[in-house]
DNA sequence: GCCGCCAGTATTTTT
DNA sequence: TACTGGCGGC
C-alpha cells in the first residue's frame, strides 16, 4: 500500500496506520477527516486483515453515513460491505430491534419524533393539571431530553429535586411522559440511545457480544456527542479499546441539544494512553478565508490550541457589505449571484447561509425575482408536515395498533364527525382498563356516554380492519398507501378545498408515494437478487423506520444546479466555492439570547457557529448585514455583529463602521454613536436603494428563467407546497446557459429493448427525470408495465 | 362538533 | 409577521 503515502499527508497517514488503542484525531475544518476515516477502514481490512464485520463507524447524519459507506465501498471495491456504517440512532435501533424485549419493551416499538413528543407532553400537562403558563411543553420536553441525555431517570430526577416544587412537578411530568410512551410502545430519539445503554448494562452478555463484534470503532464529529452517546461508545470500546474519534472542538455547535464539548476536550483524561493526532492542513479554503476564520475563533478561550494552514494561496479578500434594510441585503445577494453567473459561475457554486430559518424568506423572494433557481434545505422537515404525518399514522396503525397517538391523530382526519369529547372518552376508558385506544373500538358500546358517536367509531374501526386485510394481500408500500388514500378520501378532501395550500399538500403526498415506490423497488431488487435487505424483513415496518430516522438534509441534491439556502447548522460538513453569510448583526448572529444572556459560553458557541459558516467557503466569502430589519413583526436596529469586528485587519474589503466600545445597553439604532457609524462609505446599498428592483438590470439576460410561470405559482404557494424544491424552467435555464445540458441518461432510450434480472425482457416506454434518478417505465413481455428507478433496476440494453 | 377570532409568543435542532 | 392555542358562538 505504498500509494497511501501519495494520497495522504504525514499526520493523515499516521492516523490511518495507528490502528490499535485509543486515538483522538483533532481534525480542523476541511482537513480531510472523512478521507482519513475511510482510508482507515480500508487499511484495517486490507492491510490488517480485520473482518469488515468487526468494524463500526458512527456518524451523526444519514448523509454522512451514506457518503462514508459509498467511499469505503469504492476504496474496497465491494469488500467493505460488512462494515457497520451508521448513525448513532440507527445503530441503536438495530440493536434494540433485536434485544429490547430483554428490558421489557416490545421489539416492534415505534419511534416518536419532536411533534409526537409535543402531543404527549400536552396530554401530560392536562392530566397532571399543571399550569400551562408556568410549565410550557417546550420547556418540559427540553428538561426531559436533557435529563435523558445525562442519563437521569425520572426517579433520579425526583430524588434530585430536593423538595423544590418546580423540579418536583417536572419530575412528575417526566414520569408521566415515560408512562405514556411505554404504554404506546414508543421510544423518543433520546430513548434510542438511553435504552441501548440500559440494555448493555442490564444484559452483560448482549454487551459482550457487541464488544466482541465491534473490535474497531470509529466516531465522526465527536465534539457533538452527548453524555449517553459517550457512554454508549465507551461501553462498546471497553474491551478492545480500539476507539478512534474524530472531531474539532471549534466546530461544536450543538450544545443546546446536549452535546458536551468536554467529551472531546477530555478524551485524553478518559484514555491516558490515547494517541493524539492533529490535522491542521486545510485543503478547502483560501489563505485569506482561513485566516479570517482563525482570527474570529481565536477569541474563544476554551479550546485546543491549533492553527489551520493552507498552501492554496491567498485568494480574494473577504467581501463585507452593509445595507440600510434587509431587503437591500437580500437584493444584493441575489444580484451578486447573477453577476457571478454572468461571469461563468455555476449555480451550485453558491450557498447562502444564515443564522435563523426565518431569514430565508427575503432571500428566497429576491432570488425568485432575479430568476435564480434555489433550493432551501431544512425548515420544516418533509416528514413532519401534517399530511405526511397523517399518511404515516395510517401506515403505523396498519402495522401495529398499540400507538394510541397515531390513532387519535387520524381518527377524525379527514373529518368523520368524531370530536374531541368522544376521543377523550374513549381514551379515558382505555386508560381505565389499561387497554389501547384501538382495542376499545372493538366494542365501543362498552364506553359510557358515546351513544351518538358509536356508529362512527365502528365505521372507523371497520375501515382500519379492511386496510389491514388489504395489507395481507400486498407487500408494496405504494399499494398500501394508495389504498389508504382511496379509502379515506384524503386527497379527494383536499381537492375540494381548491386552495394552493391544499394542492401543495397533495403534491407532498404524491412525493411520499414516489418515495414509497422507490423503497419498494429497492426491496424487490434485493429480493430478485436473493440479497438480504437491511432491516427487520417486514417491509412496512422498515419503511416506517427509515422514514422516522431521516431528515430533509439527507435529500440535499448535489447533482442539481441550484443555489442552496440553509442555516449554518445545516451547512456543517458541507463546502461551497462561494459562501454568503447573511444577517451579520448582533441580535441575529450572535442571536439576541446569547447577546442578552450572561453566559459567555453562549457567545462562544455562536462564535464557533460563525467559524463553521466561514470555513464552508472554498474560494470566496461574502458577509452581509442590514441596519434595520423586521424581526418578530417589529422593526429592529441591530449593530454590526461583533464577529465581523473580530476578523483580522487586511483580510476584508468593504466599509466597516468604526469599532464600538464597551457595552451598549440602551442601544436604539443610531443615537449613541451618531449616524456615522452606519454610513455607507461610498458603496453598499446605493445601487439597490429605495426599494426599487432596478438593481437587477444586470440580470436581464436571464429573463428567460424569470417568468412567473416557471415557478408554478406565487411564492406563498411555493412555501406552502413545502418541499424545498422550487419548480423552475430547466429548458429556459439551459437556453440561458445557467445549467449544463450534459446530464447523463440511463444508457437506453424509449423504444429500446432491455432486460431486467427479475422481470426479463421488455420495451422501454418512457424515461422521466425524477428527483434523484431516472424513472423508467418498461413494458415487460411477461410481467407487464412497470415503473422503476434506473439506479435500482439496473436494466441492460439488448 | 366545528369554525373563526383573539391573544401570546418568537434560535439553532444532525436523530 | 406568522403561527399556535384557547375560547366562545353556531
Amino acid at each position: 500500500m505504498e500509494r497511501l503515502e501519495q494520497l495522504l499527508n504525514p499526520p493523515q497517514l499516521e492516523a490511518v496506520k495507528h490502528t490499535e488503542g485509543p486515538l483522538l484525531i483533532l481534525a480542523g475544518a476541511g482537513s480531510g477527516k472523512t478521507r482519513v476515516l475511510t482510508f482507515r477502514i480500508a487499511y484495517l481490512i486490507r492491510e490488517k486483515n480485520v473482518a469488515p464485520f468487526n468494524i463500526l463507524a458512527i456518524t451523526f447524519t444519514n448523509k454522512a453515513a451514506g457518503e462514508m459507506r459509498e467511499r469505503v465501498d469504492r476504496l474496497l471495491e465491494g469488500r467493505g460491505a460488512g462494515v457497520w456504517v451508521s448513525t448513532f440512532h440507527s445503530a441503536c435501533v438495530r440493536i434494540l430491534r433485536r434485544y429490547i424485549d430483554l428490558i421489557g419493551y416490545d421489539t416492534n416499538f415505534t419511534i416518536y419524533d419532536a411533534d409526537d413528543q409535543k402531543t404527549v407532553m400536552k396530554q401530560v400537562i392536562k392530566k397532571l393539571e399543571l399550569d400551562p403558563k408556568a410549565f410550557r411543553e417546550k420547556m418540559l420536553i427540553g428538561a426531559v431530553s436533557s435529563a435523558k441525555n445525562e442519563m437521569i431517570s425520572a426517579e433520579d430526577f425526583r430524588a434530585d429535586a430536593g423538595g423544590d416544587y418546580r423540579l418536583e412537578k417536572i419530575a412528575d411530568a417526566y414520569a408521566e411522559y415515560e408512562r405514556v410512551l411505554k404504554h404506546n410502545n414508543a421510544l423518543d430519539f433520546d430513548d434510542l440511545l438511553l435504552k441501548t445503554v440500559e440494555l448493555f448494562r442490564k444484559c452483560p452478555e448482549v454487551l459482550a457480544s457487541y464488544q466482541e463484534r465491534f473490535r474497531y470503532i470509529l466516531v465522526d464529529e465527536y465534539q457533538d456527542t452527548n453524555r449517553v452517546q459517550f457512554v454508549f461508545v465507551n461501553l462498546l470500546a471497553r474491551k478492545y479499546r480500539n476507539l478512534c474519534v474524530v472531531g474539532d472542538d471549534d466546530q461544536s455547535i450543538y450544545k443546546f441539544r446536549g452535546a458536551d464539548i468536554r467529551n472531546i476536550l477530555d478524551f485524553e483524561k478518559h484514555f491516558p494512553d490515547a494517541k493524539v493526532i492533529k490535522l491542521e492542513q486545510n485543503y478547502r479554503s483560501t489563505g485569506t478565508i482561513l485566516d479570517a476564520a482563525n482570527s474570529v475563533i481565536a477569541n474563544n478561550r476554551d479550546r485546543k490550541a491549533k492553527r489551520l494552514w493552507t498552501d492554496k494561496g491567498r485568494g480574494a479578500q473577504v467581501t463585507w457589505r452593509i445595507f440600510d434594510t434587509a431587503y437591500e441585503e437580500a437584493e444584493y445577494i441575489a444580484g451578486d449571484i447573477l453577476k457571478e453567473i454572468a461571469r461563468g459561475g455555476s449555480l451550485n457554486d453558491f450557498a447562502v447561509l444564515y443564522r435563523t430559518n426565518a431569514q430565508s424568506r427575503l432571500i428566497e423572494e429576491k432570488l425568485i425575482f432575479a430568476g435564480v433557481p434555489y433550493q432551501i434545505v431544512g425548515g420544516v422537515n418533509f416528514y413532519s408536515r401534517k399530511e405526511i404525518k397523517d399518511m404515516l399514522a395510517y401506515l403505523k396503525i396498519i402495522e401495529s395498533g398499540d400507538d394510541d397517538l397515531s390513532v387519535r391523530r387520524i381518527i377524525n382526519v379527514p373529518k368523520r364527525g368524531i370530536g374531541d369529547s368522544t376521543i377523550a372518552k374513549v381514551q379515558g376508558f382505555a386508560d381505565m382498563t389499561g387497554g389501547h385506544f384501538l382495542s376499545v373500538l372493538e366494542d365501543p358500546a362498552a364506553v359510557p356516554g358515546i351513544e351518538r358517536a358509536r356508529k362512527k367509531l365502528e365505521g372507523f374501526r371497520d375501515m382500519i380492519r379492511d386496510l389491514r386485510k388489504d395489507r395481507t394481500e400486498t407487500t408494496g408500500i405504494a399499494d398500501i398507501l394508495d389504498r389508504v388514500i382511496e379509502v379515506t378520501g384524503y386527497i379527494e378532501d383536499l381537492k375540494m378545498e381548491e386552495t394552493e395550500e391544499a394542492d401543495g399538500r397533495i403534491a407532498n403526498i404524491e412525493e411520499l408515494r414516489s418515495k414509497a415506490v422507490s423503497f419498494d423497488e429497492l426491496y424487490e431488487m434485493a429480493d430478485s437478487l436473493g440479497e438480504e435487505v437491511e432491516g427487520t424483513g417486514d417491509r412496512l415496518r422498515d419503511f416506517l423506520e427509515e422514514v422516522a430516522l431521516v431528515s430533509d438534509l439527507d435529500d440535499l441534491r448535489e447533482d442539481n444546479s441550484r443555489v442552496v439556502l440553509m442555516t449554518i447548522h445545516s451547512a456543517k460538513g458541507l463546502e461551497f466555492p462561494h459562501v454568503y453569510l447573511a444577517g451579520m448583526e448582533d441580535g441575529i448572529f450572535p442571536g439576541y439570547r446569547a447577546v442578552a444572556g450572561t453566559d459567555p459560553g453562549e457567545i462562544e458557541e455562536e462564535r464557533r457557529l460563525c467559524y463553521v459558516g466561514m470555513t464552508r467557503a472554498k474560494n470566496r466569502l461574502t458577509m452581509t448585514a442590514a441596519k434595520t430589519r423586521m424581526q418578530n413583526g417589529q422593526m429592529q436596529f441591530n449593530p454590526v455583529s461583533r464577529f465581523v469586528y473580530e476578523v483580522a485587519d487586511g483580510l476584508m474589503e468593504g466599509y466597516l463602521p468604526r469599532q464600538r466600545y464597551g457595552a451598549d445597553d440602551d442601544y436604539d439604532g443610531y443615537d449613541d454613536y451618531g449616524r456615522d457609524r452606519y454610513s455607507d462609505g461610498g458603496f453598499g446599498s446605493r445601487g439597490f436603494s429605495g426599494g426599487s428592483y432596478g438593481g437587477y438590470a444586470s440580470g436581464g439576460s436571464y429573463g428567460g428563467s424569470r417568468s412567473a410561470g416557471s415557478y408554478g405559482g406565487s411564492s406563498s404557494a411555493q412555501r406552502k407546497s413545502a418541499r424545498p424544491k422550487p419548480a423552475y424552467d430547466l429548458d429556459a435555464m439551459k437556453g440561458a446557459n445557467l445549467v449544463s445540458a450534459d446530464d447523463e441518461g440511463p444508457g437506453y432510450a424509449p423504444g429500446d429493448r432491455v432486460v431486467h434480472k427479475k422481470f426479463g425482457e421488455g420495451t422501454v416506454k418512457e424515461i422521466k427525470e425524477g428527483a434523484r434518478d431516472f424513472e423508467v417505465t418498461v413494458d415487460f413481455d411477461s410481467a407487464g408495465v412497470r415503473k422503476m428507478f434506473a439506479a435500482f433496476a439496473k436494466l441492460e440494453k439488448i
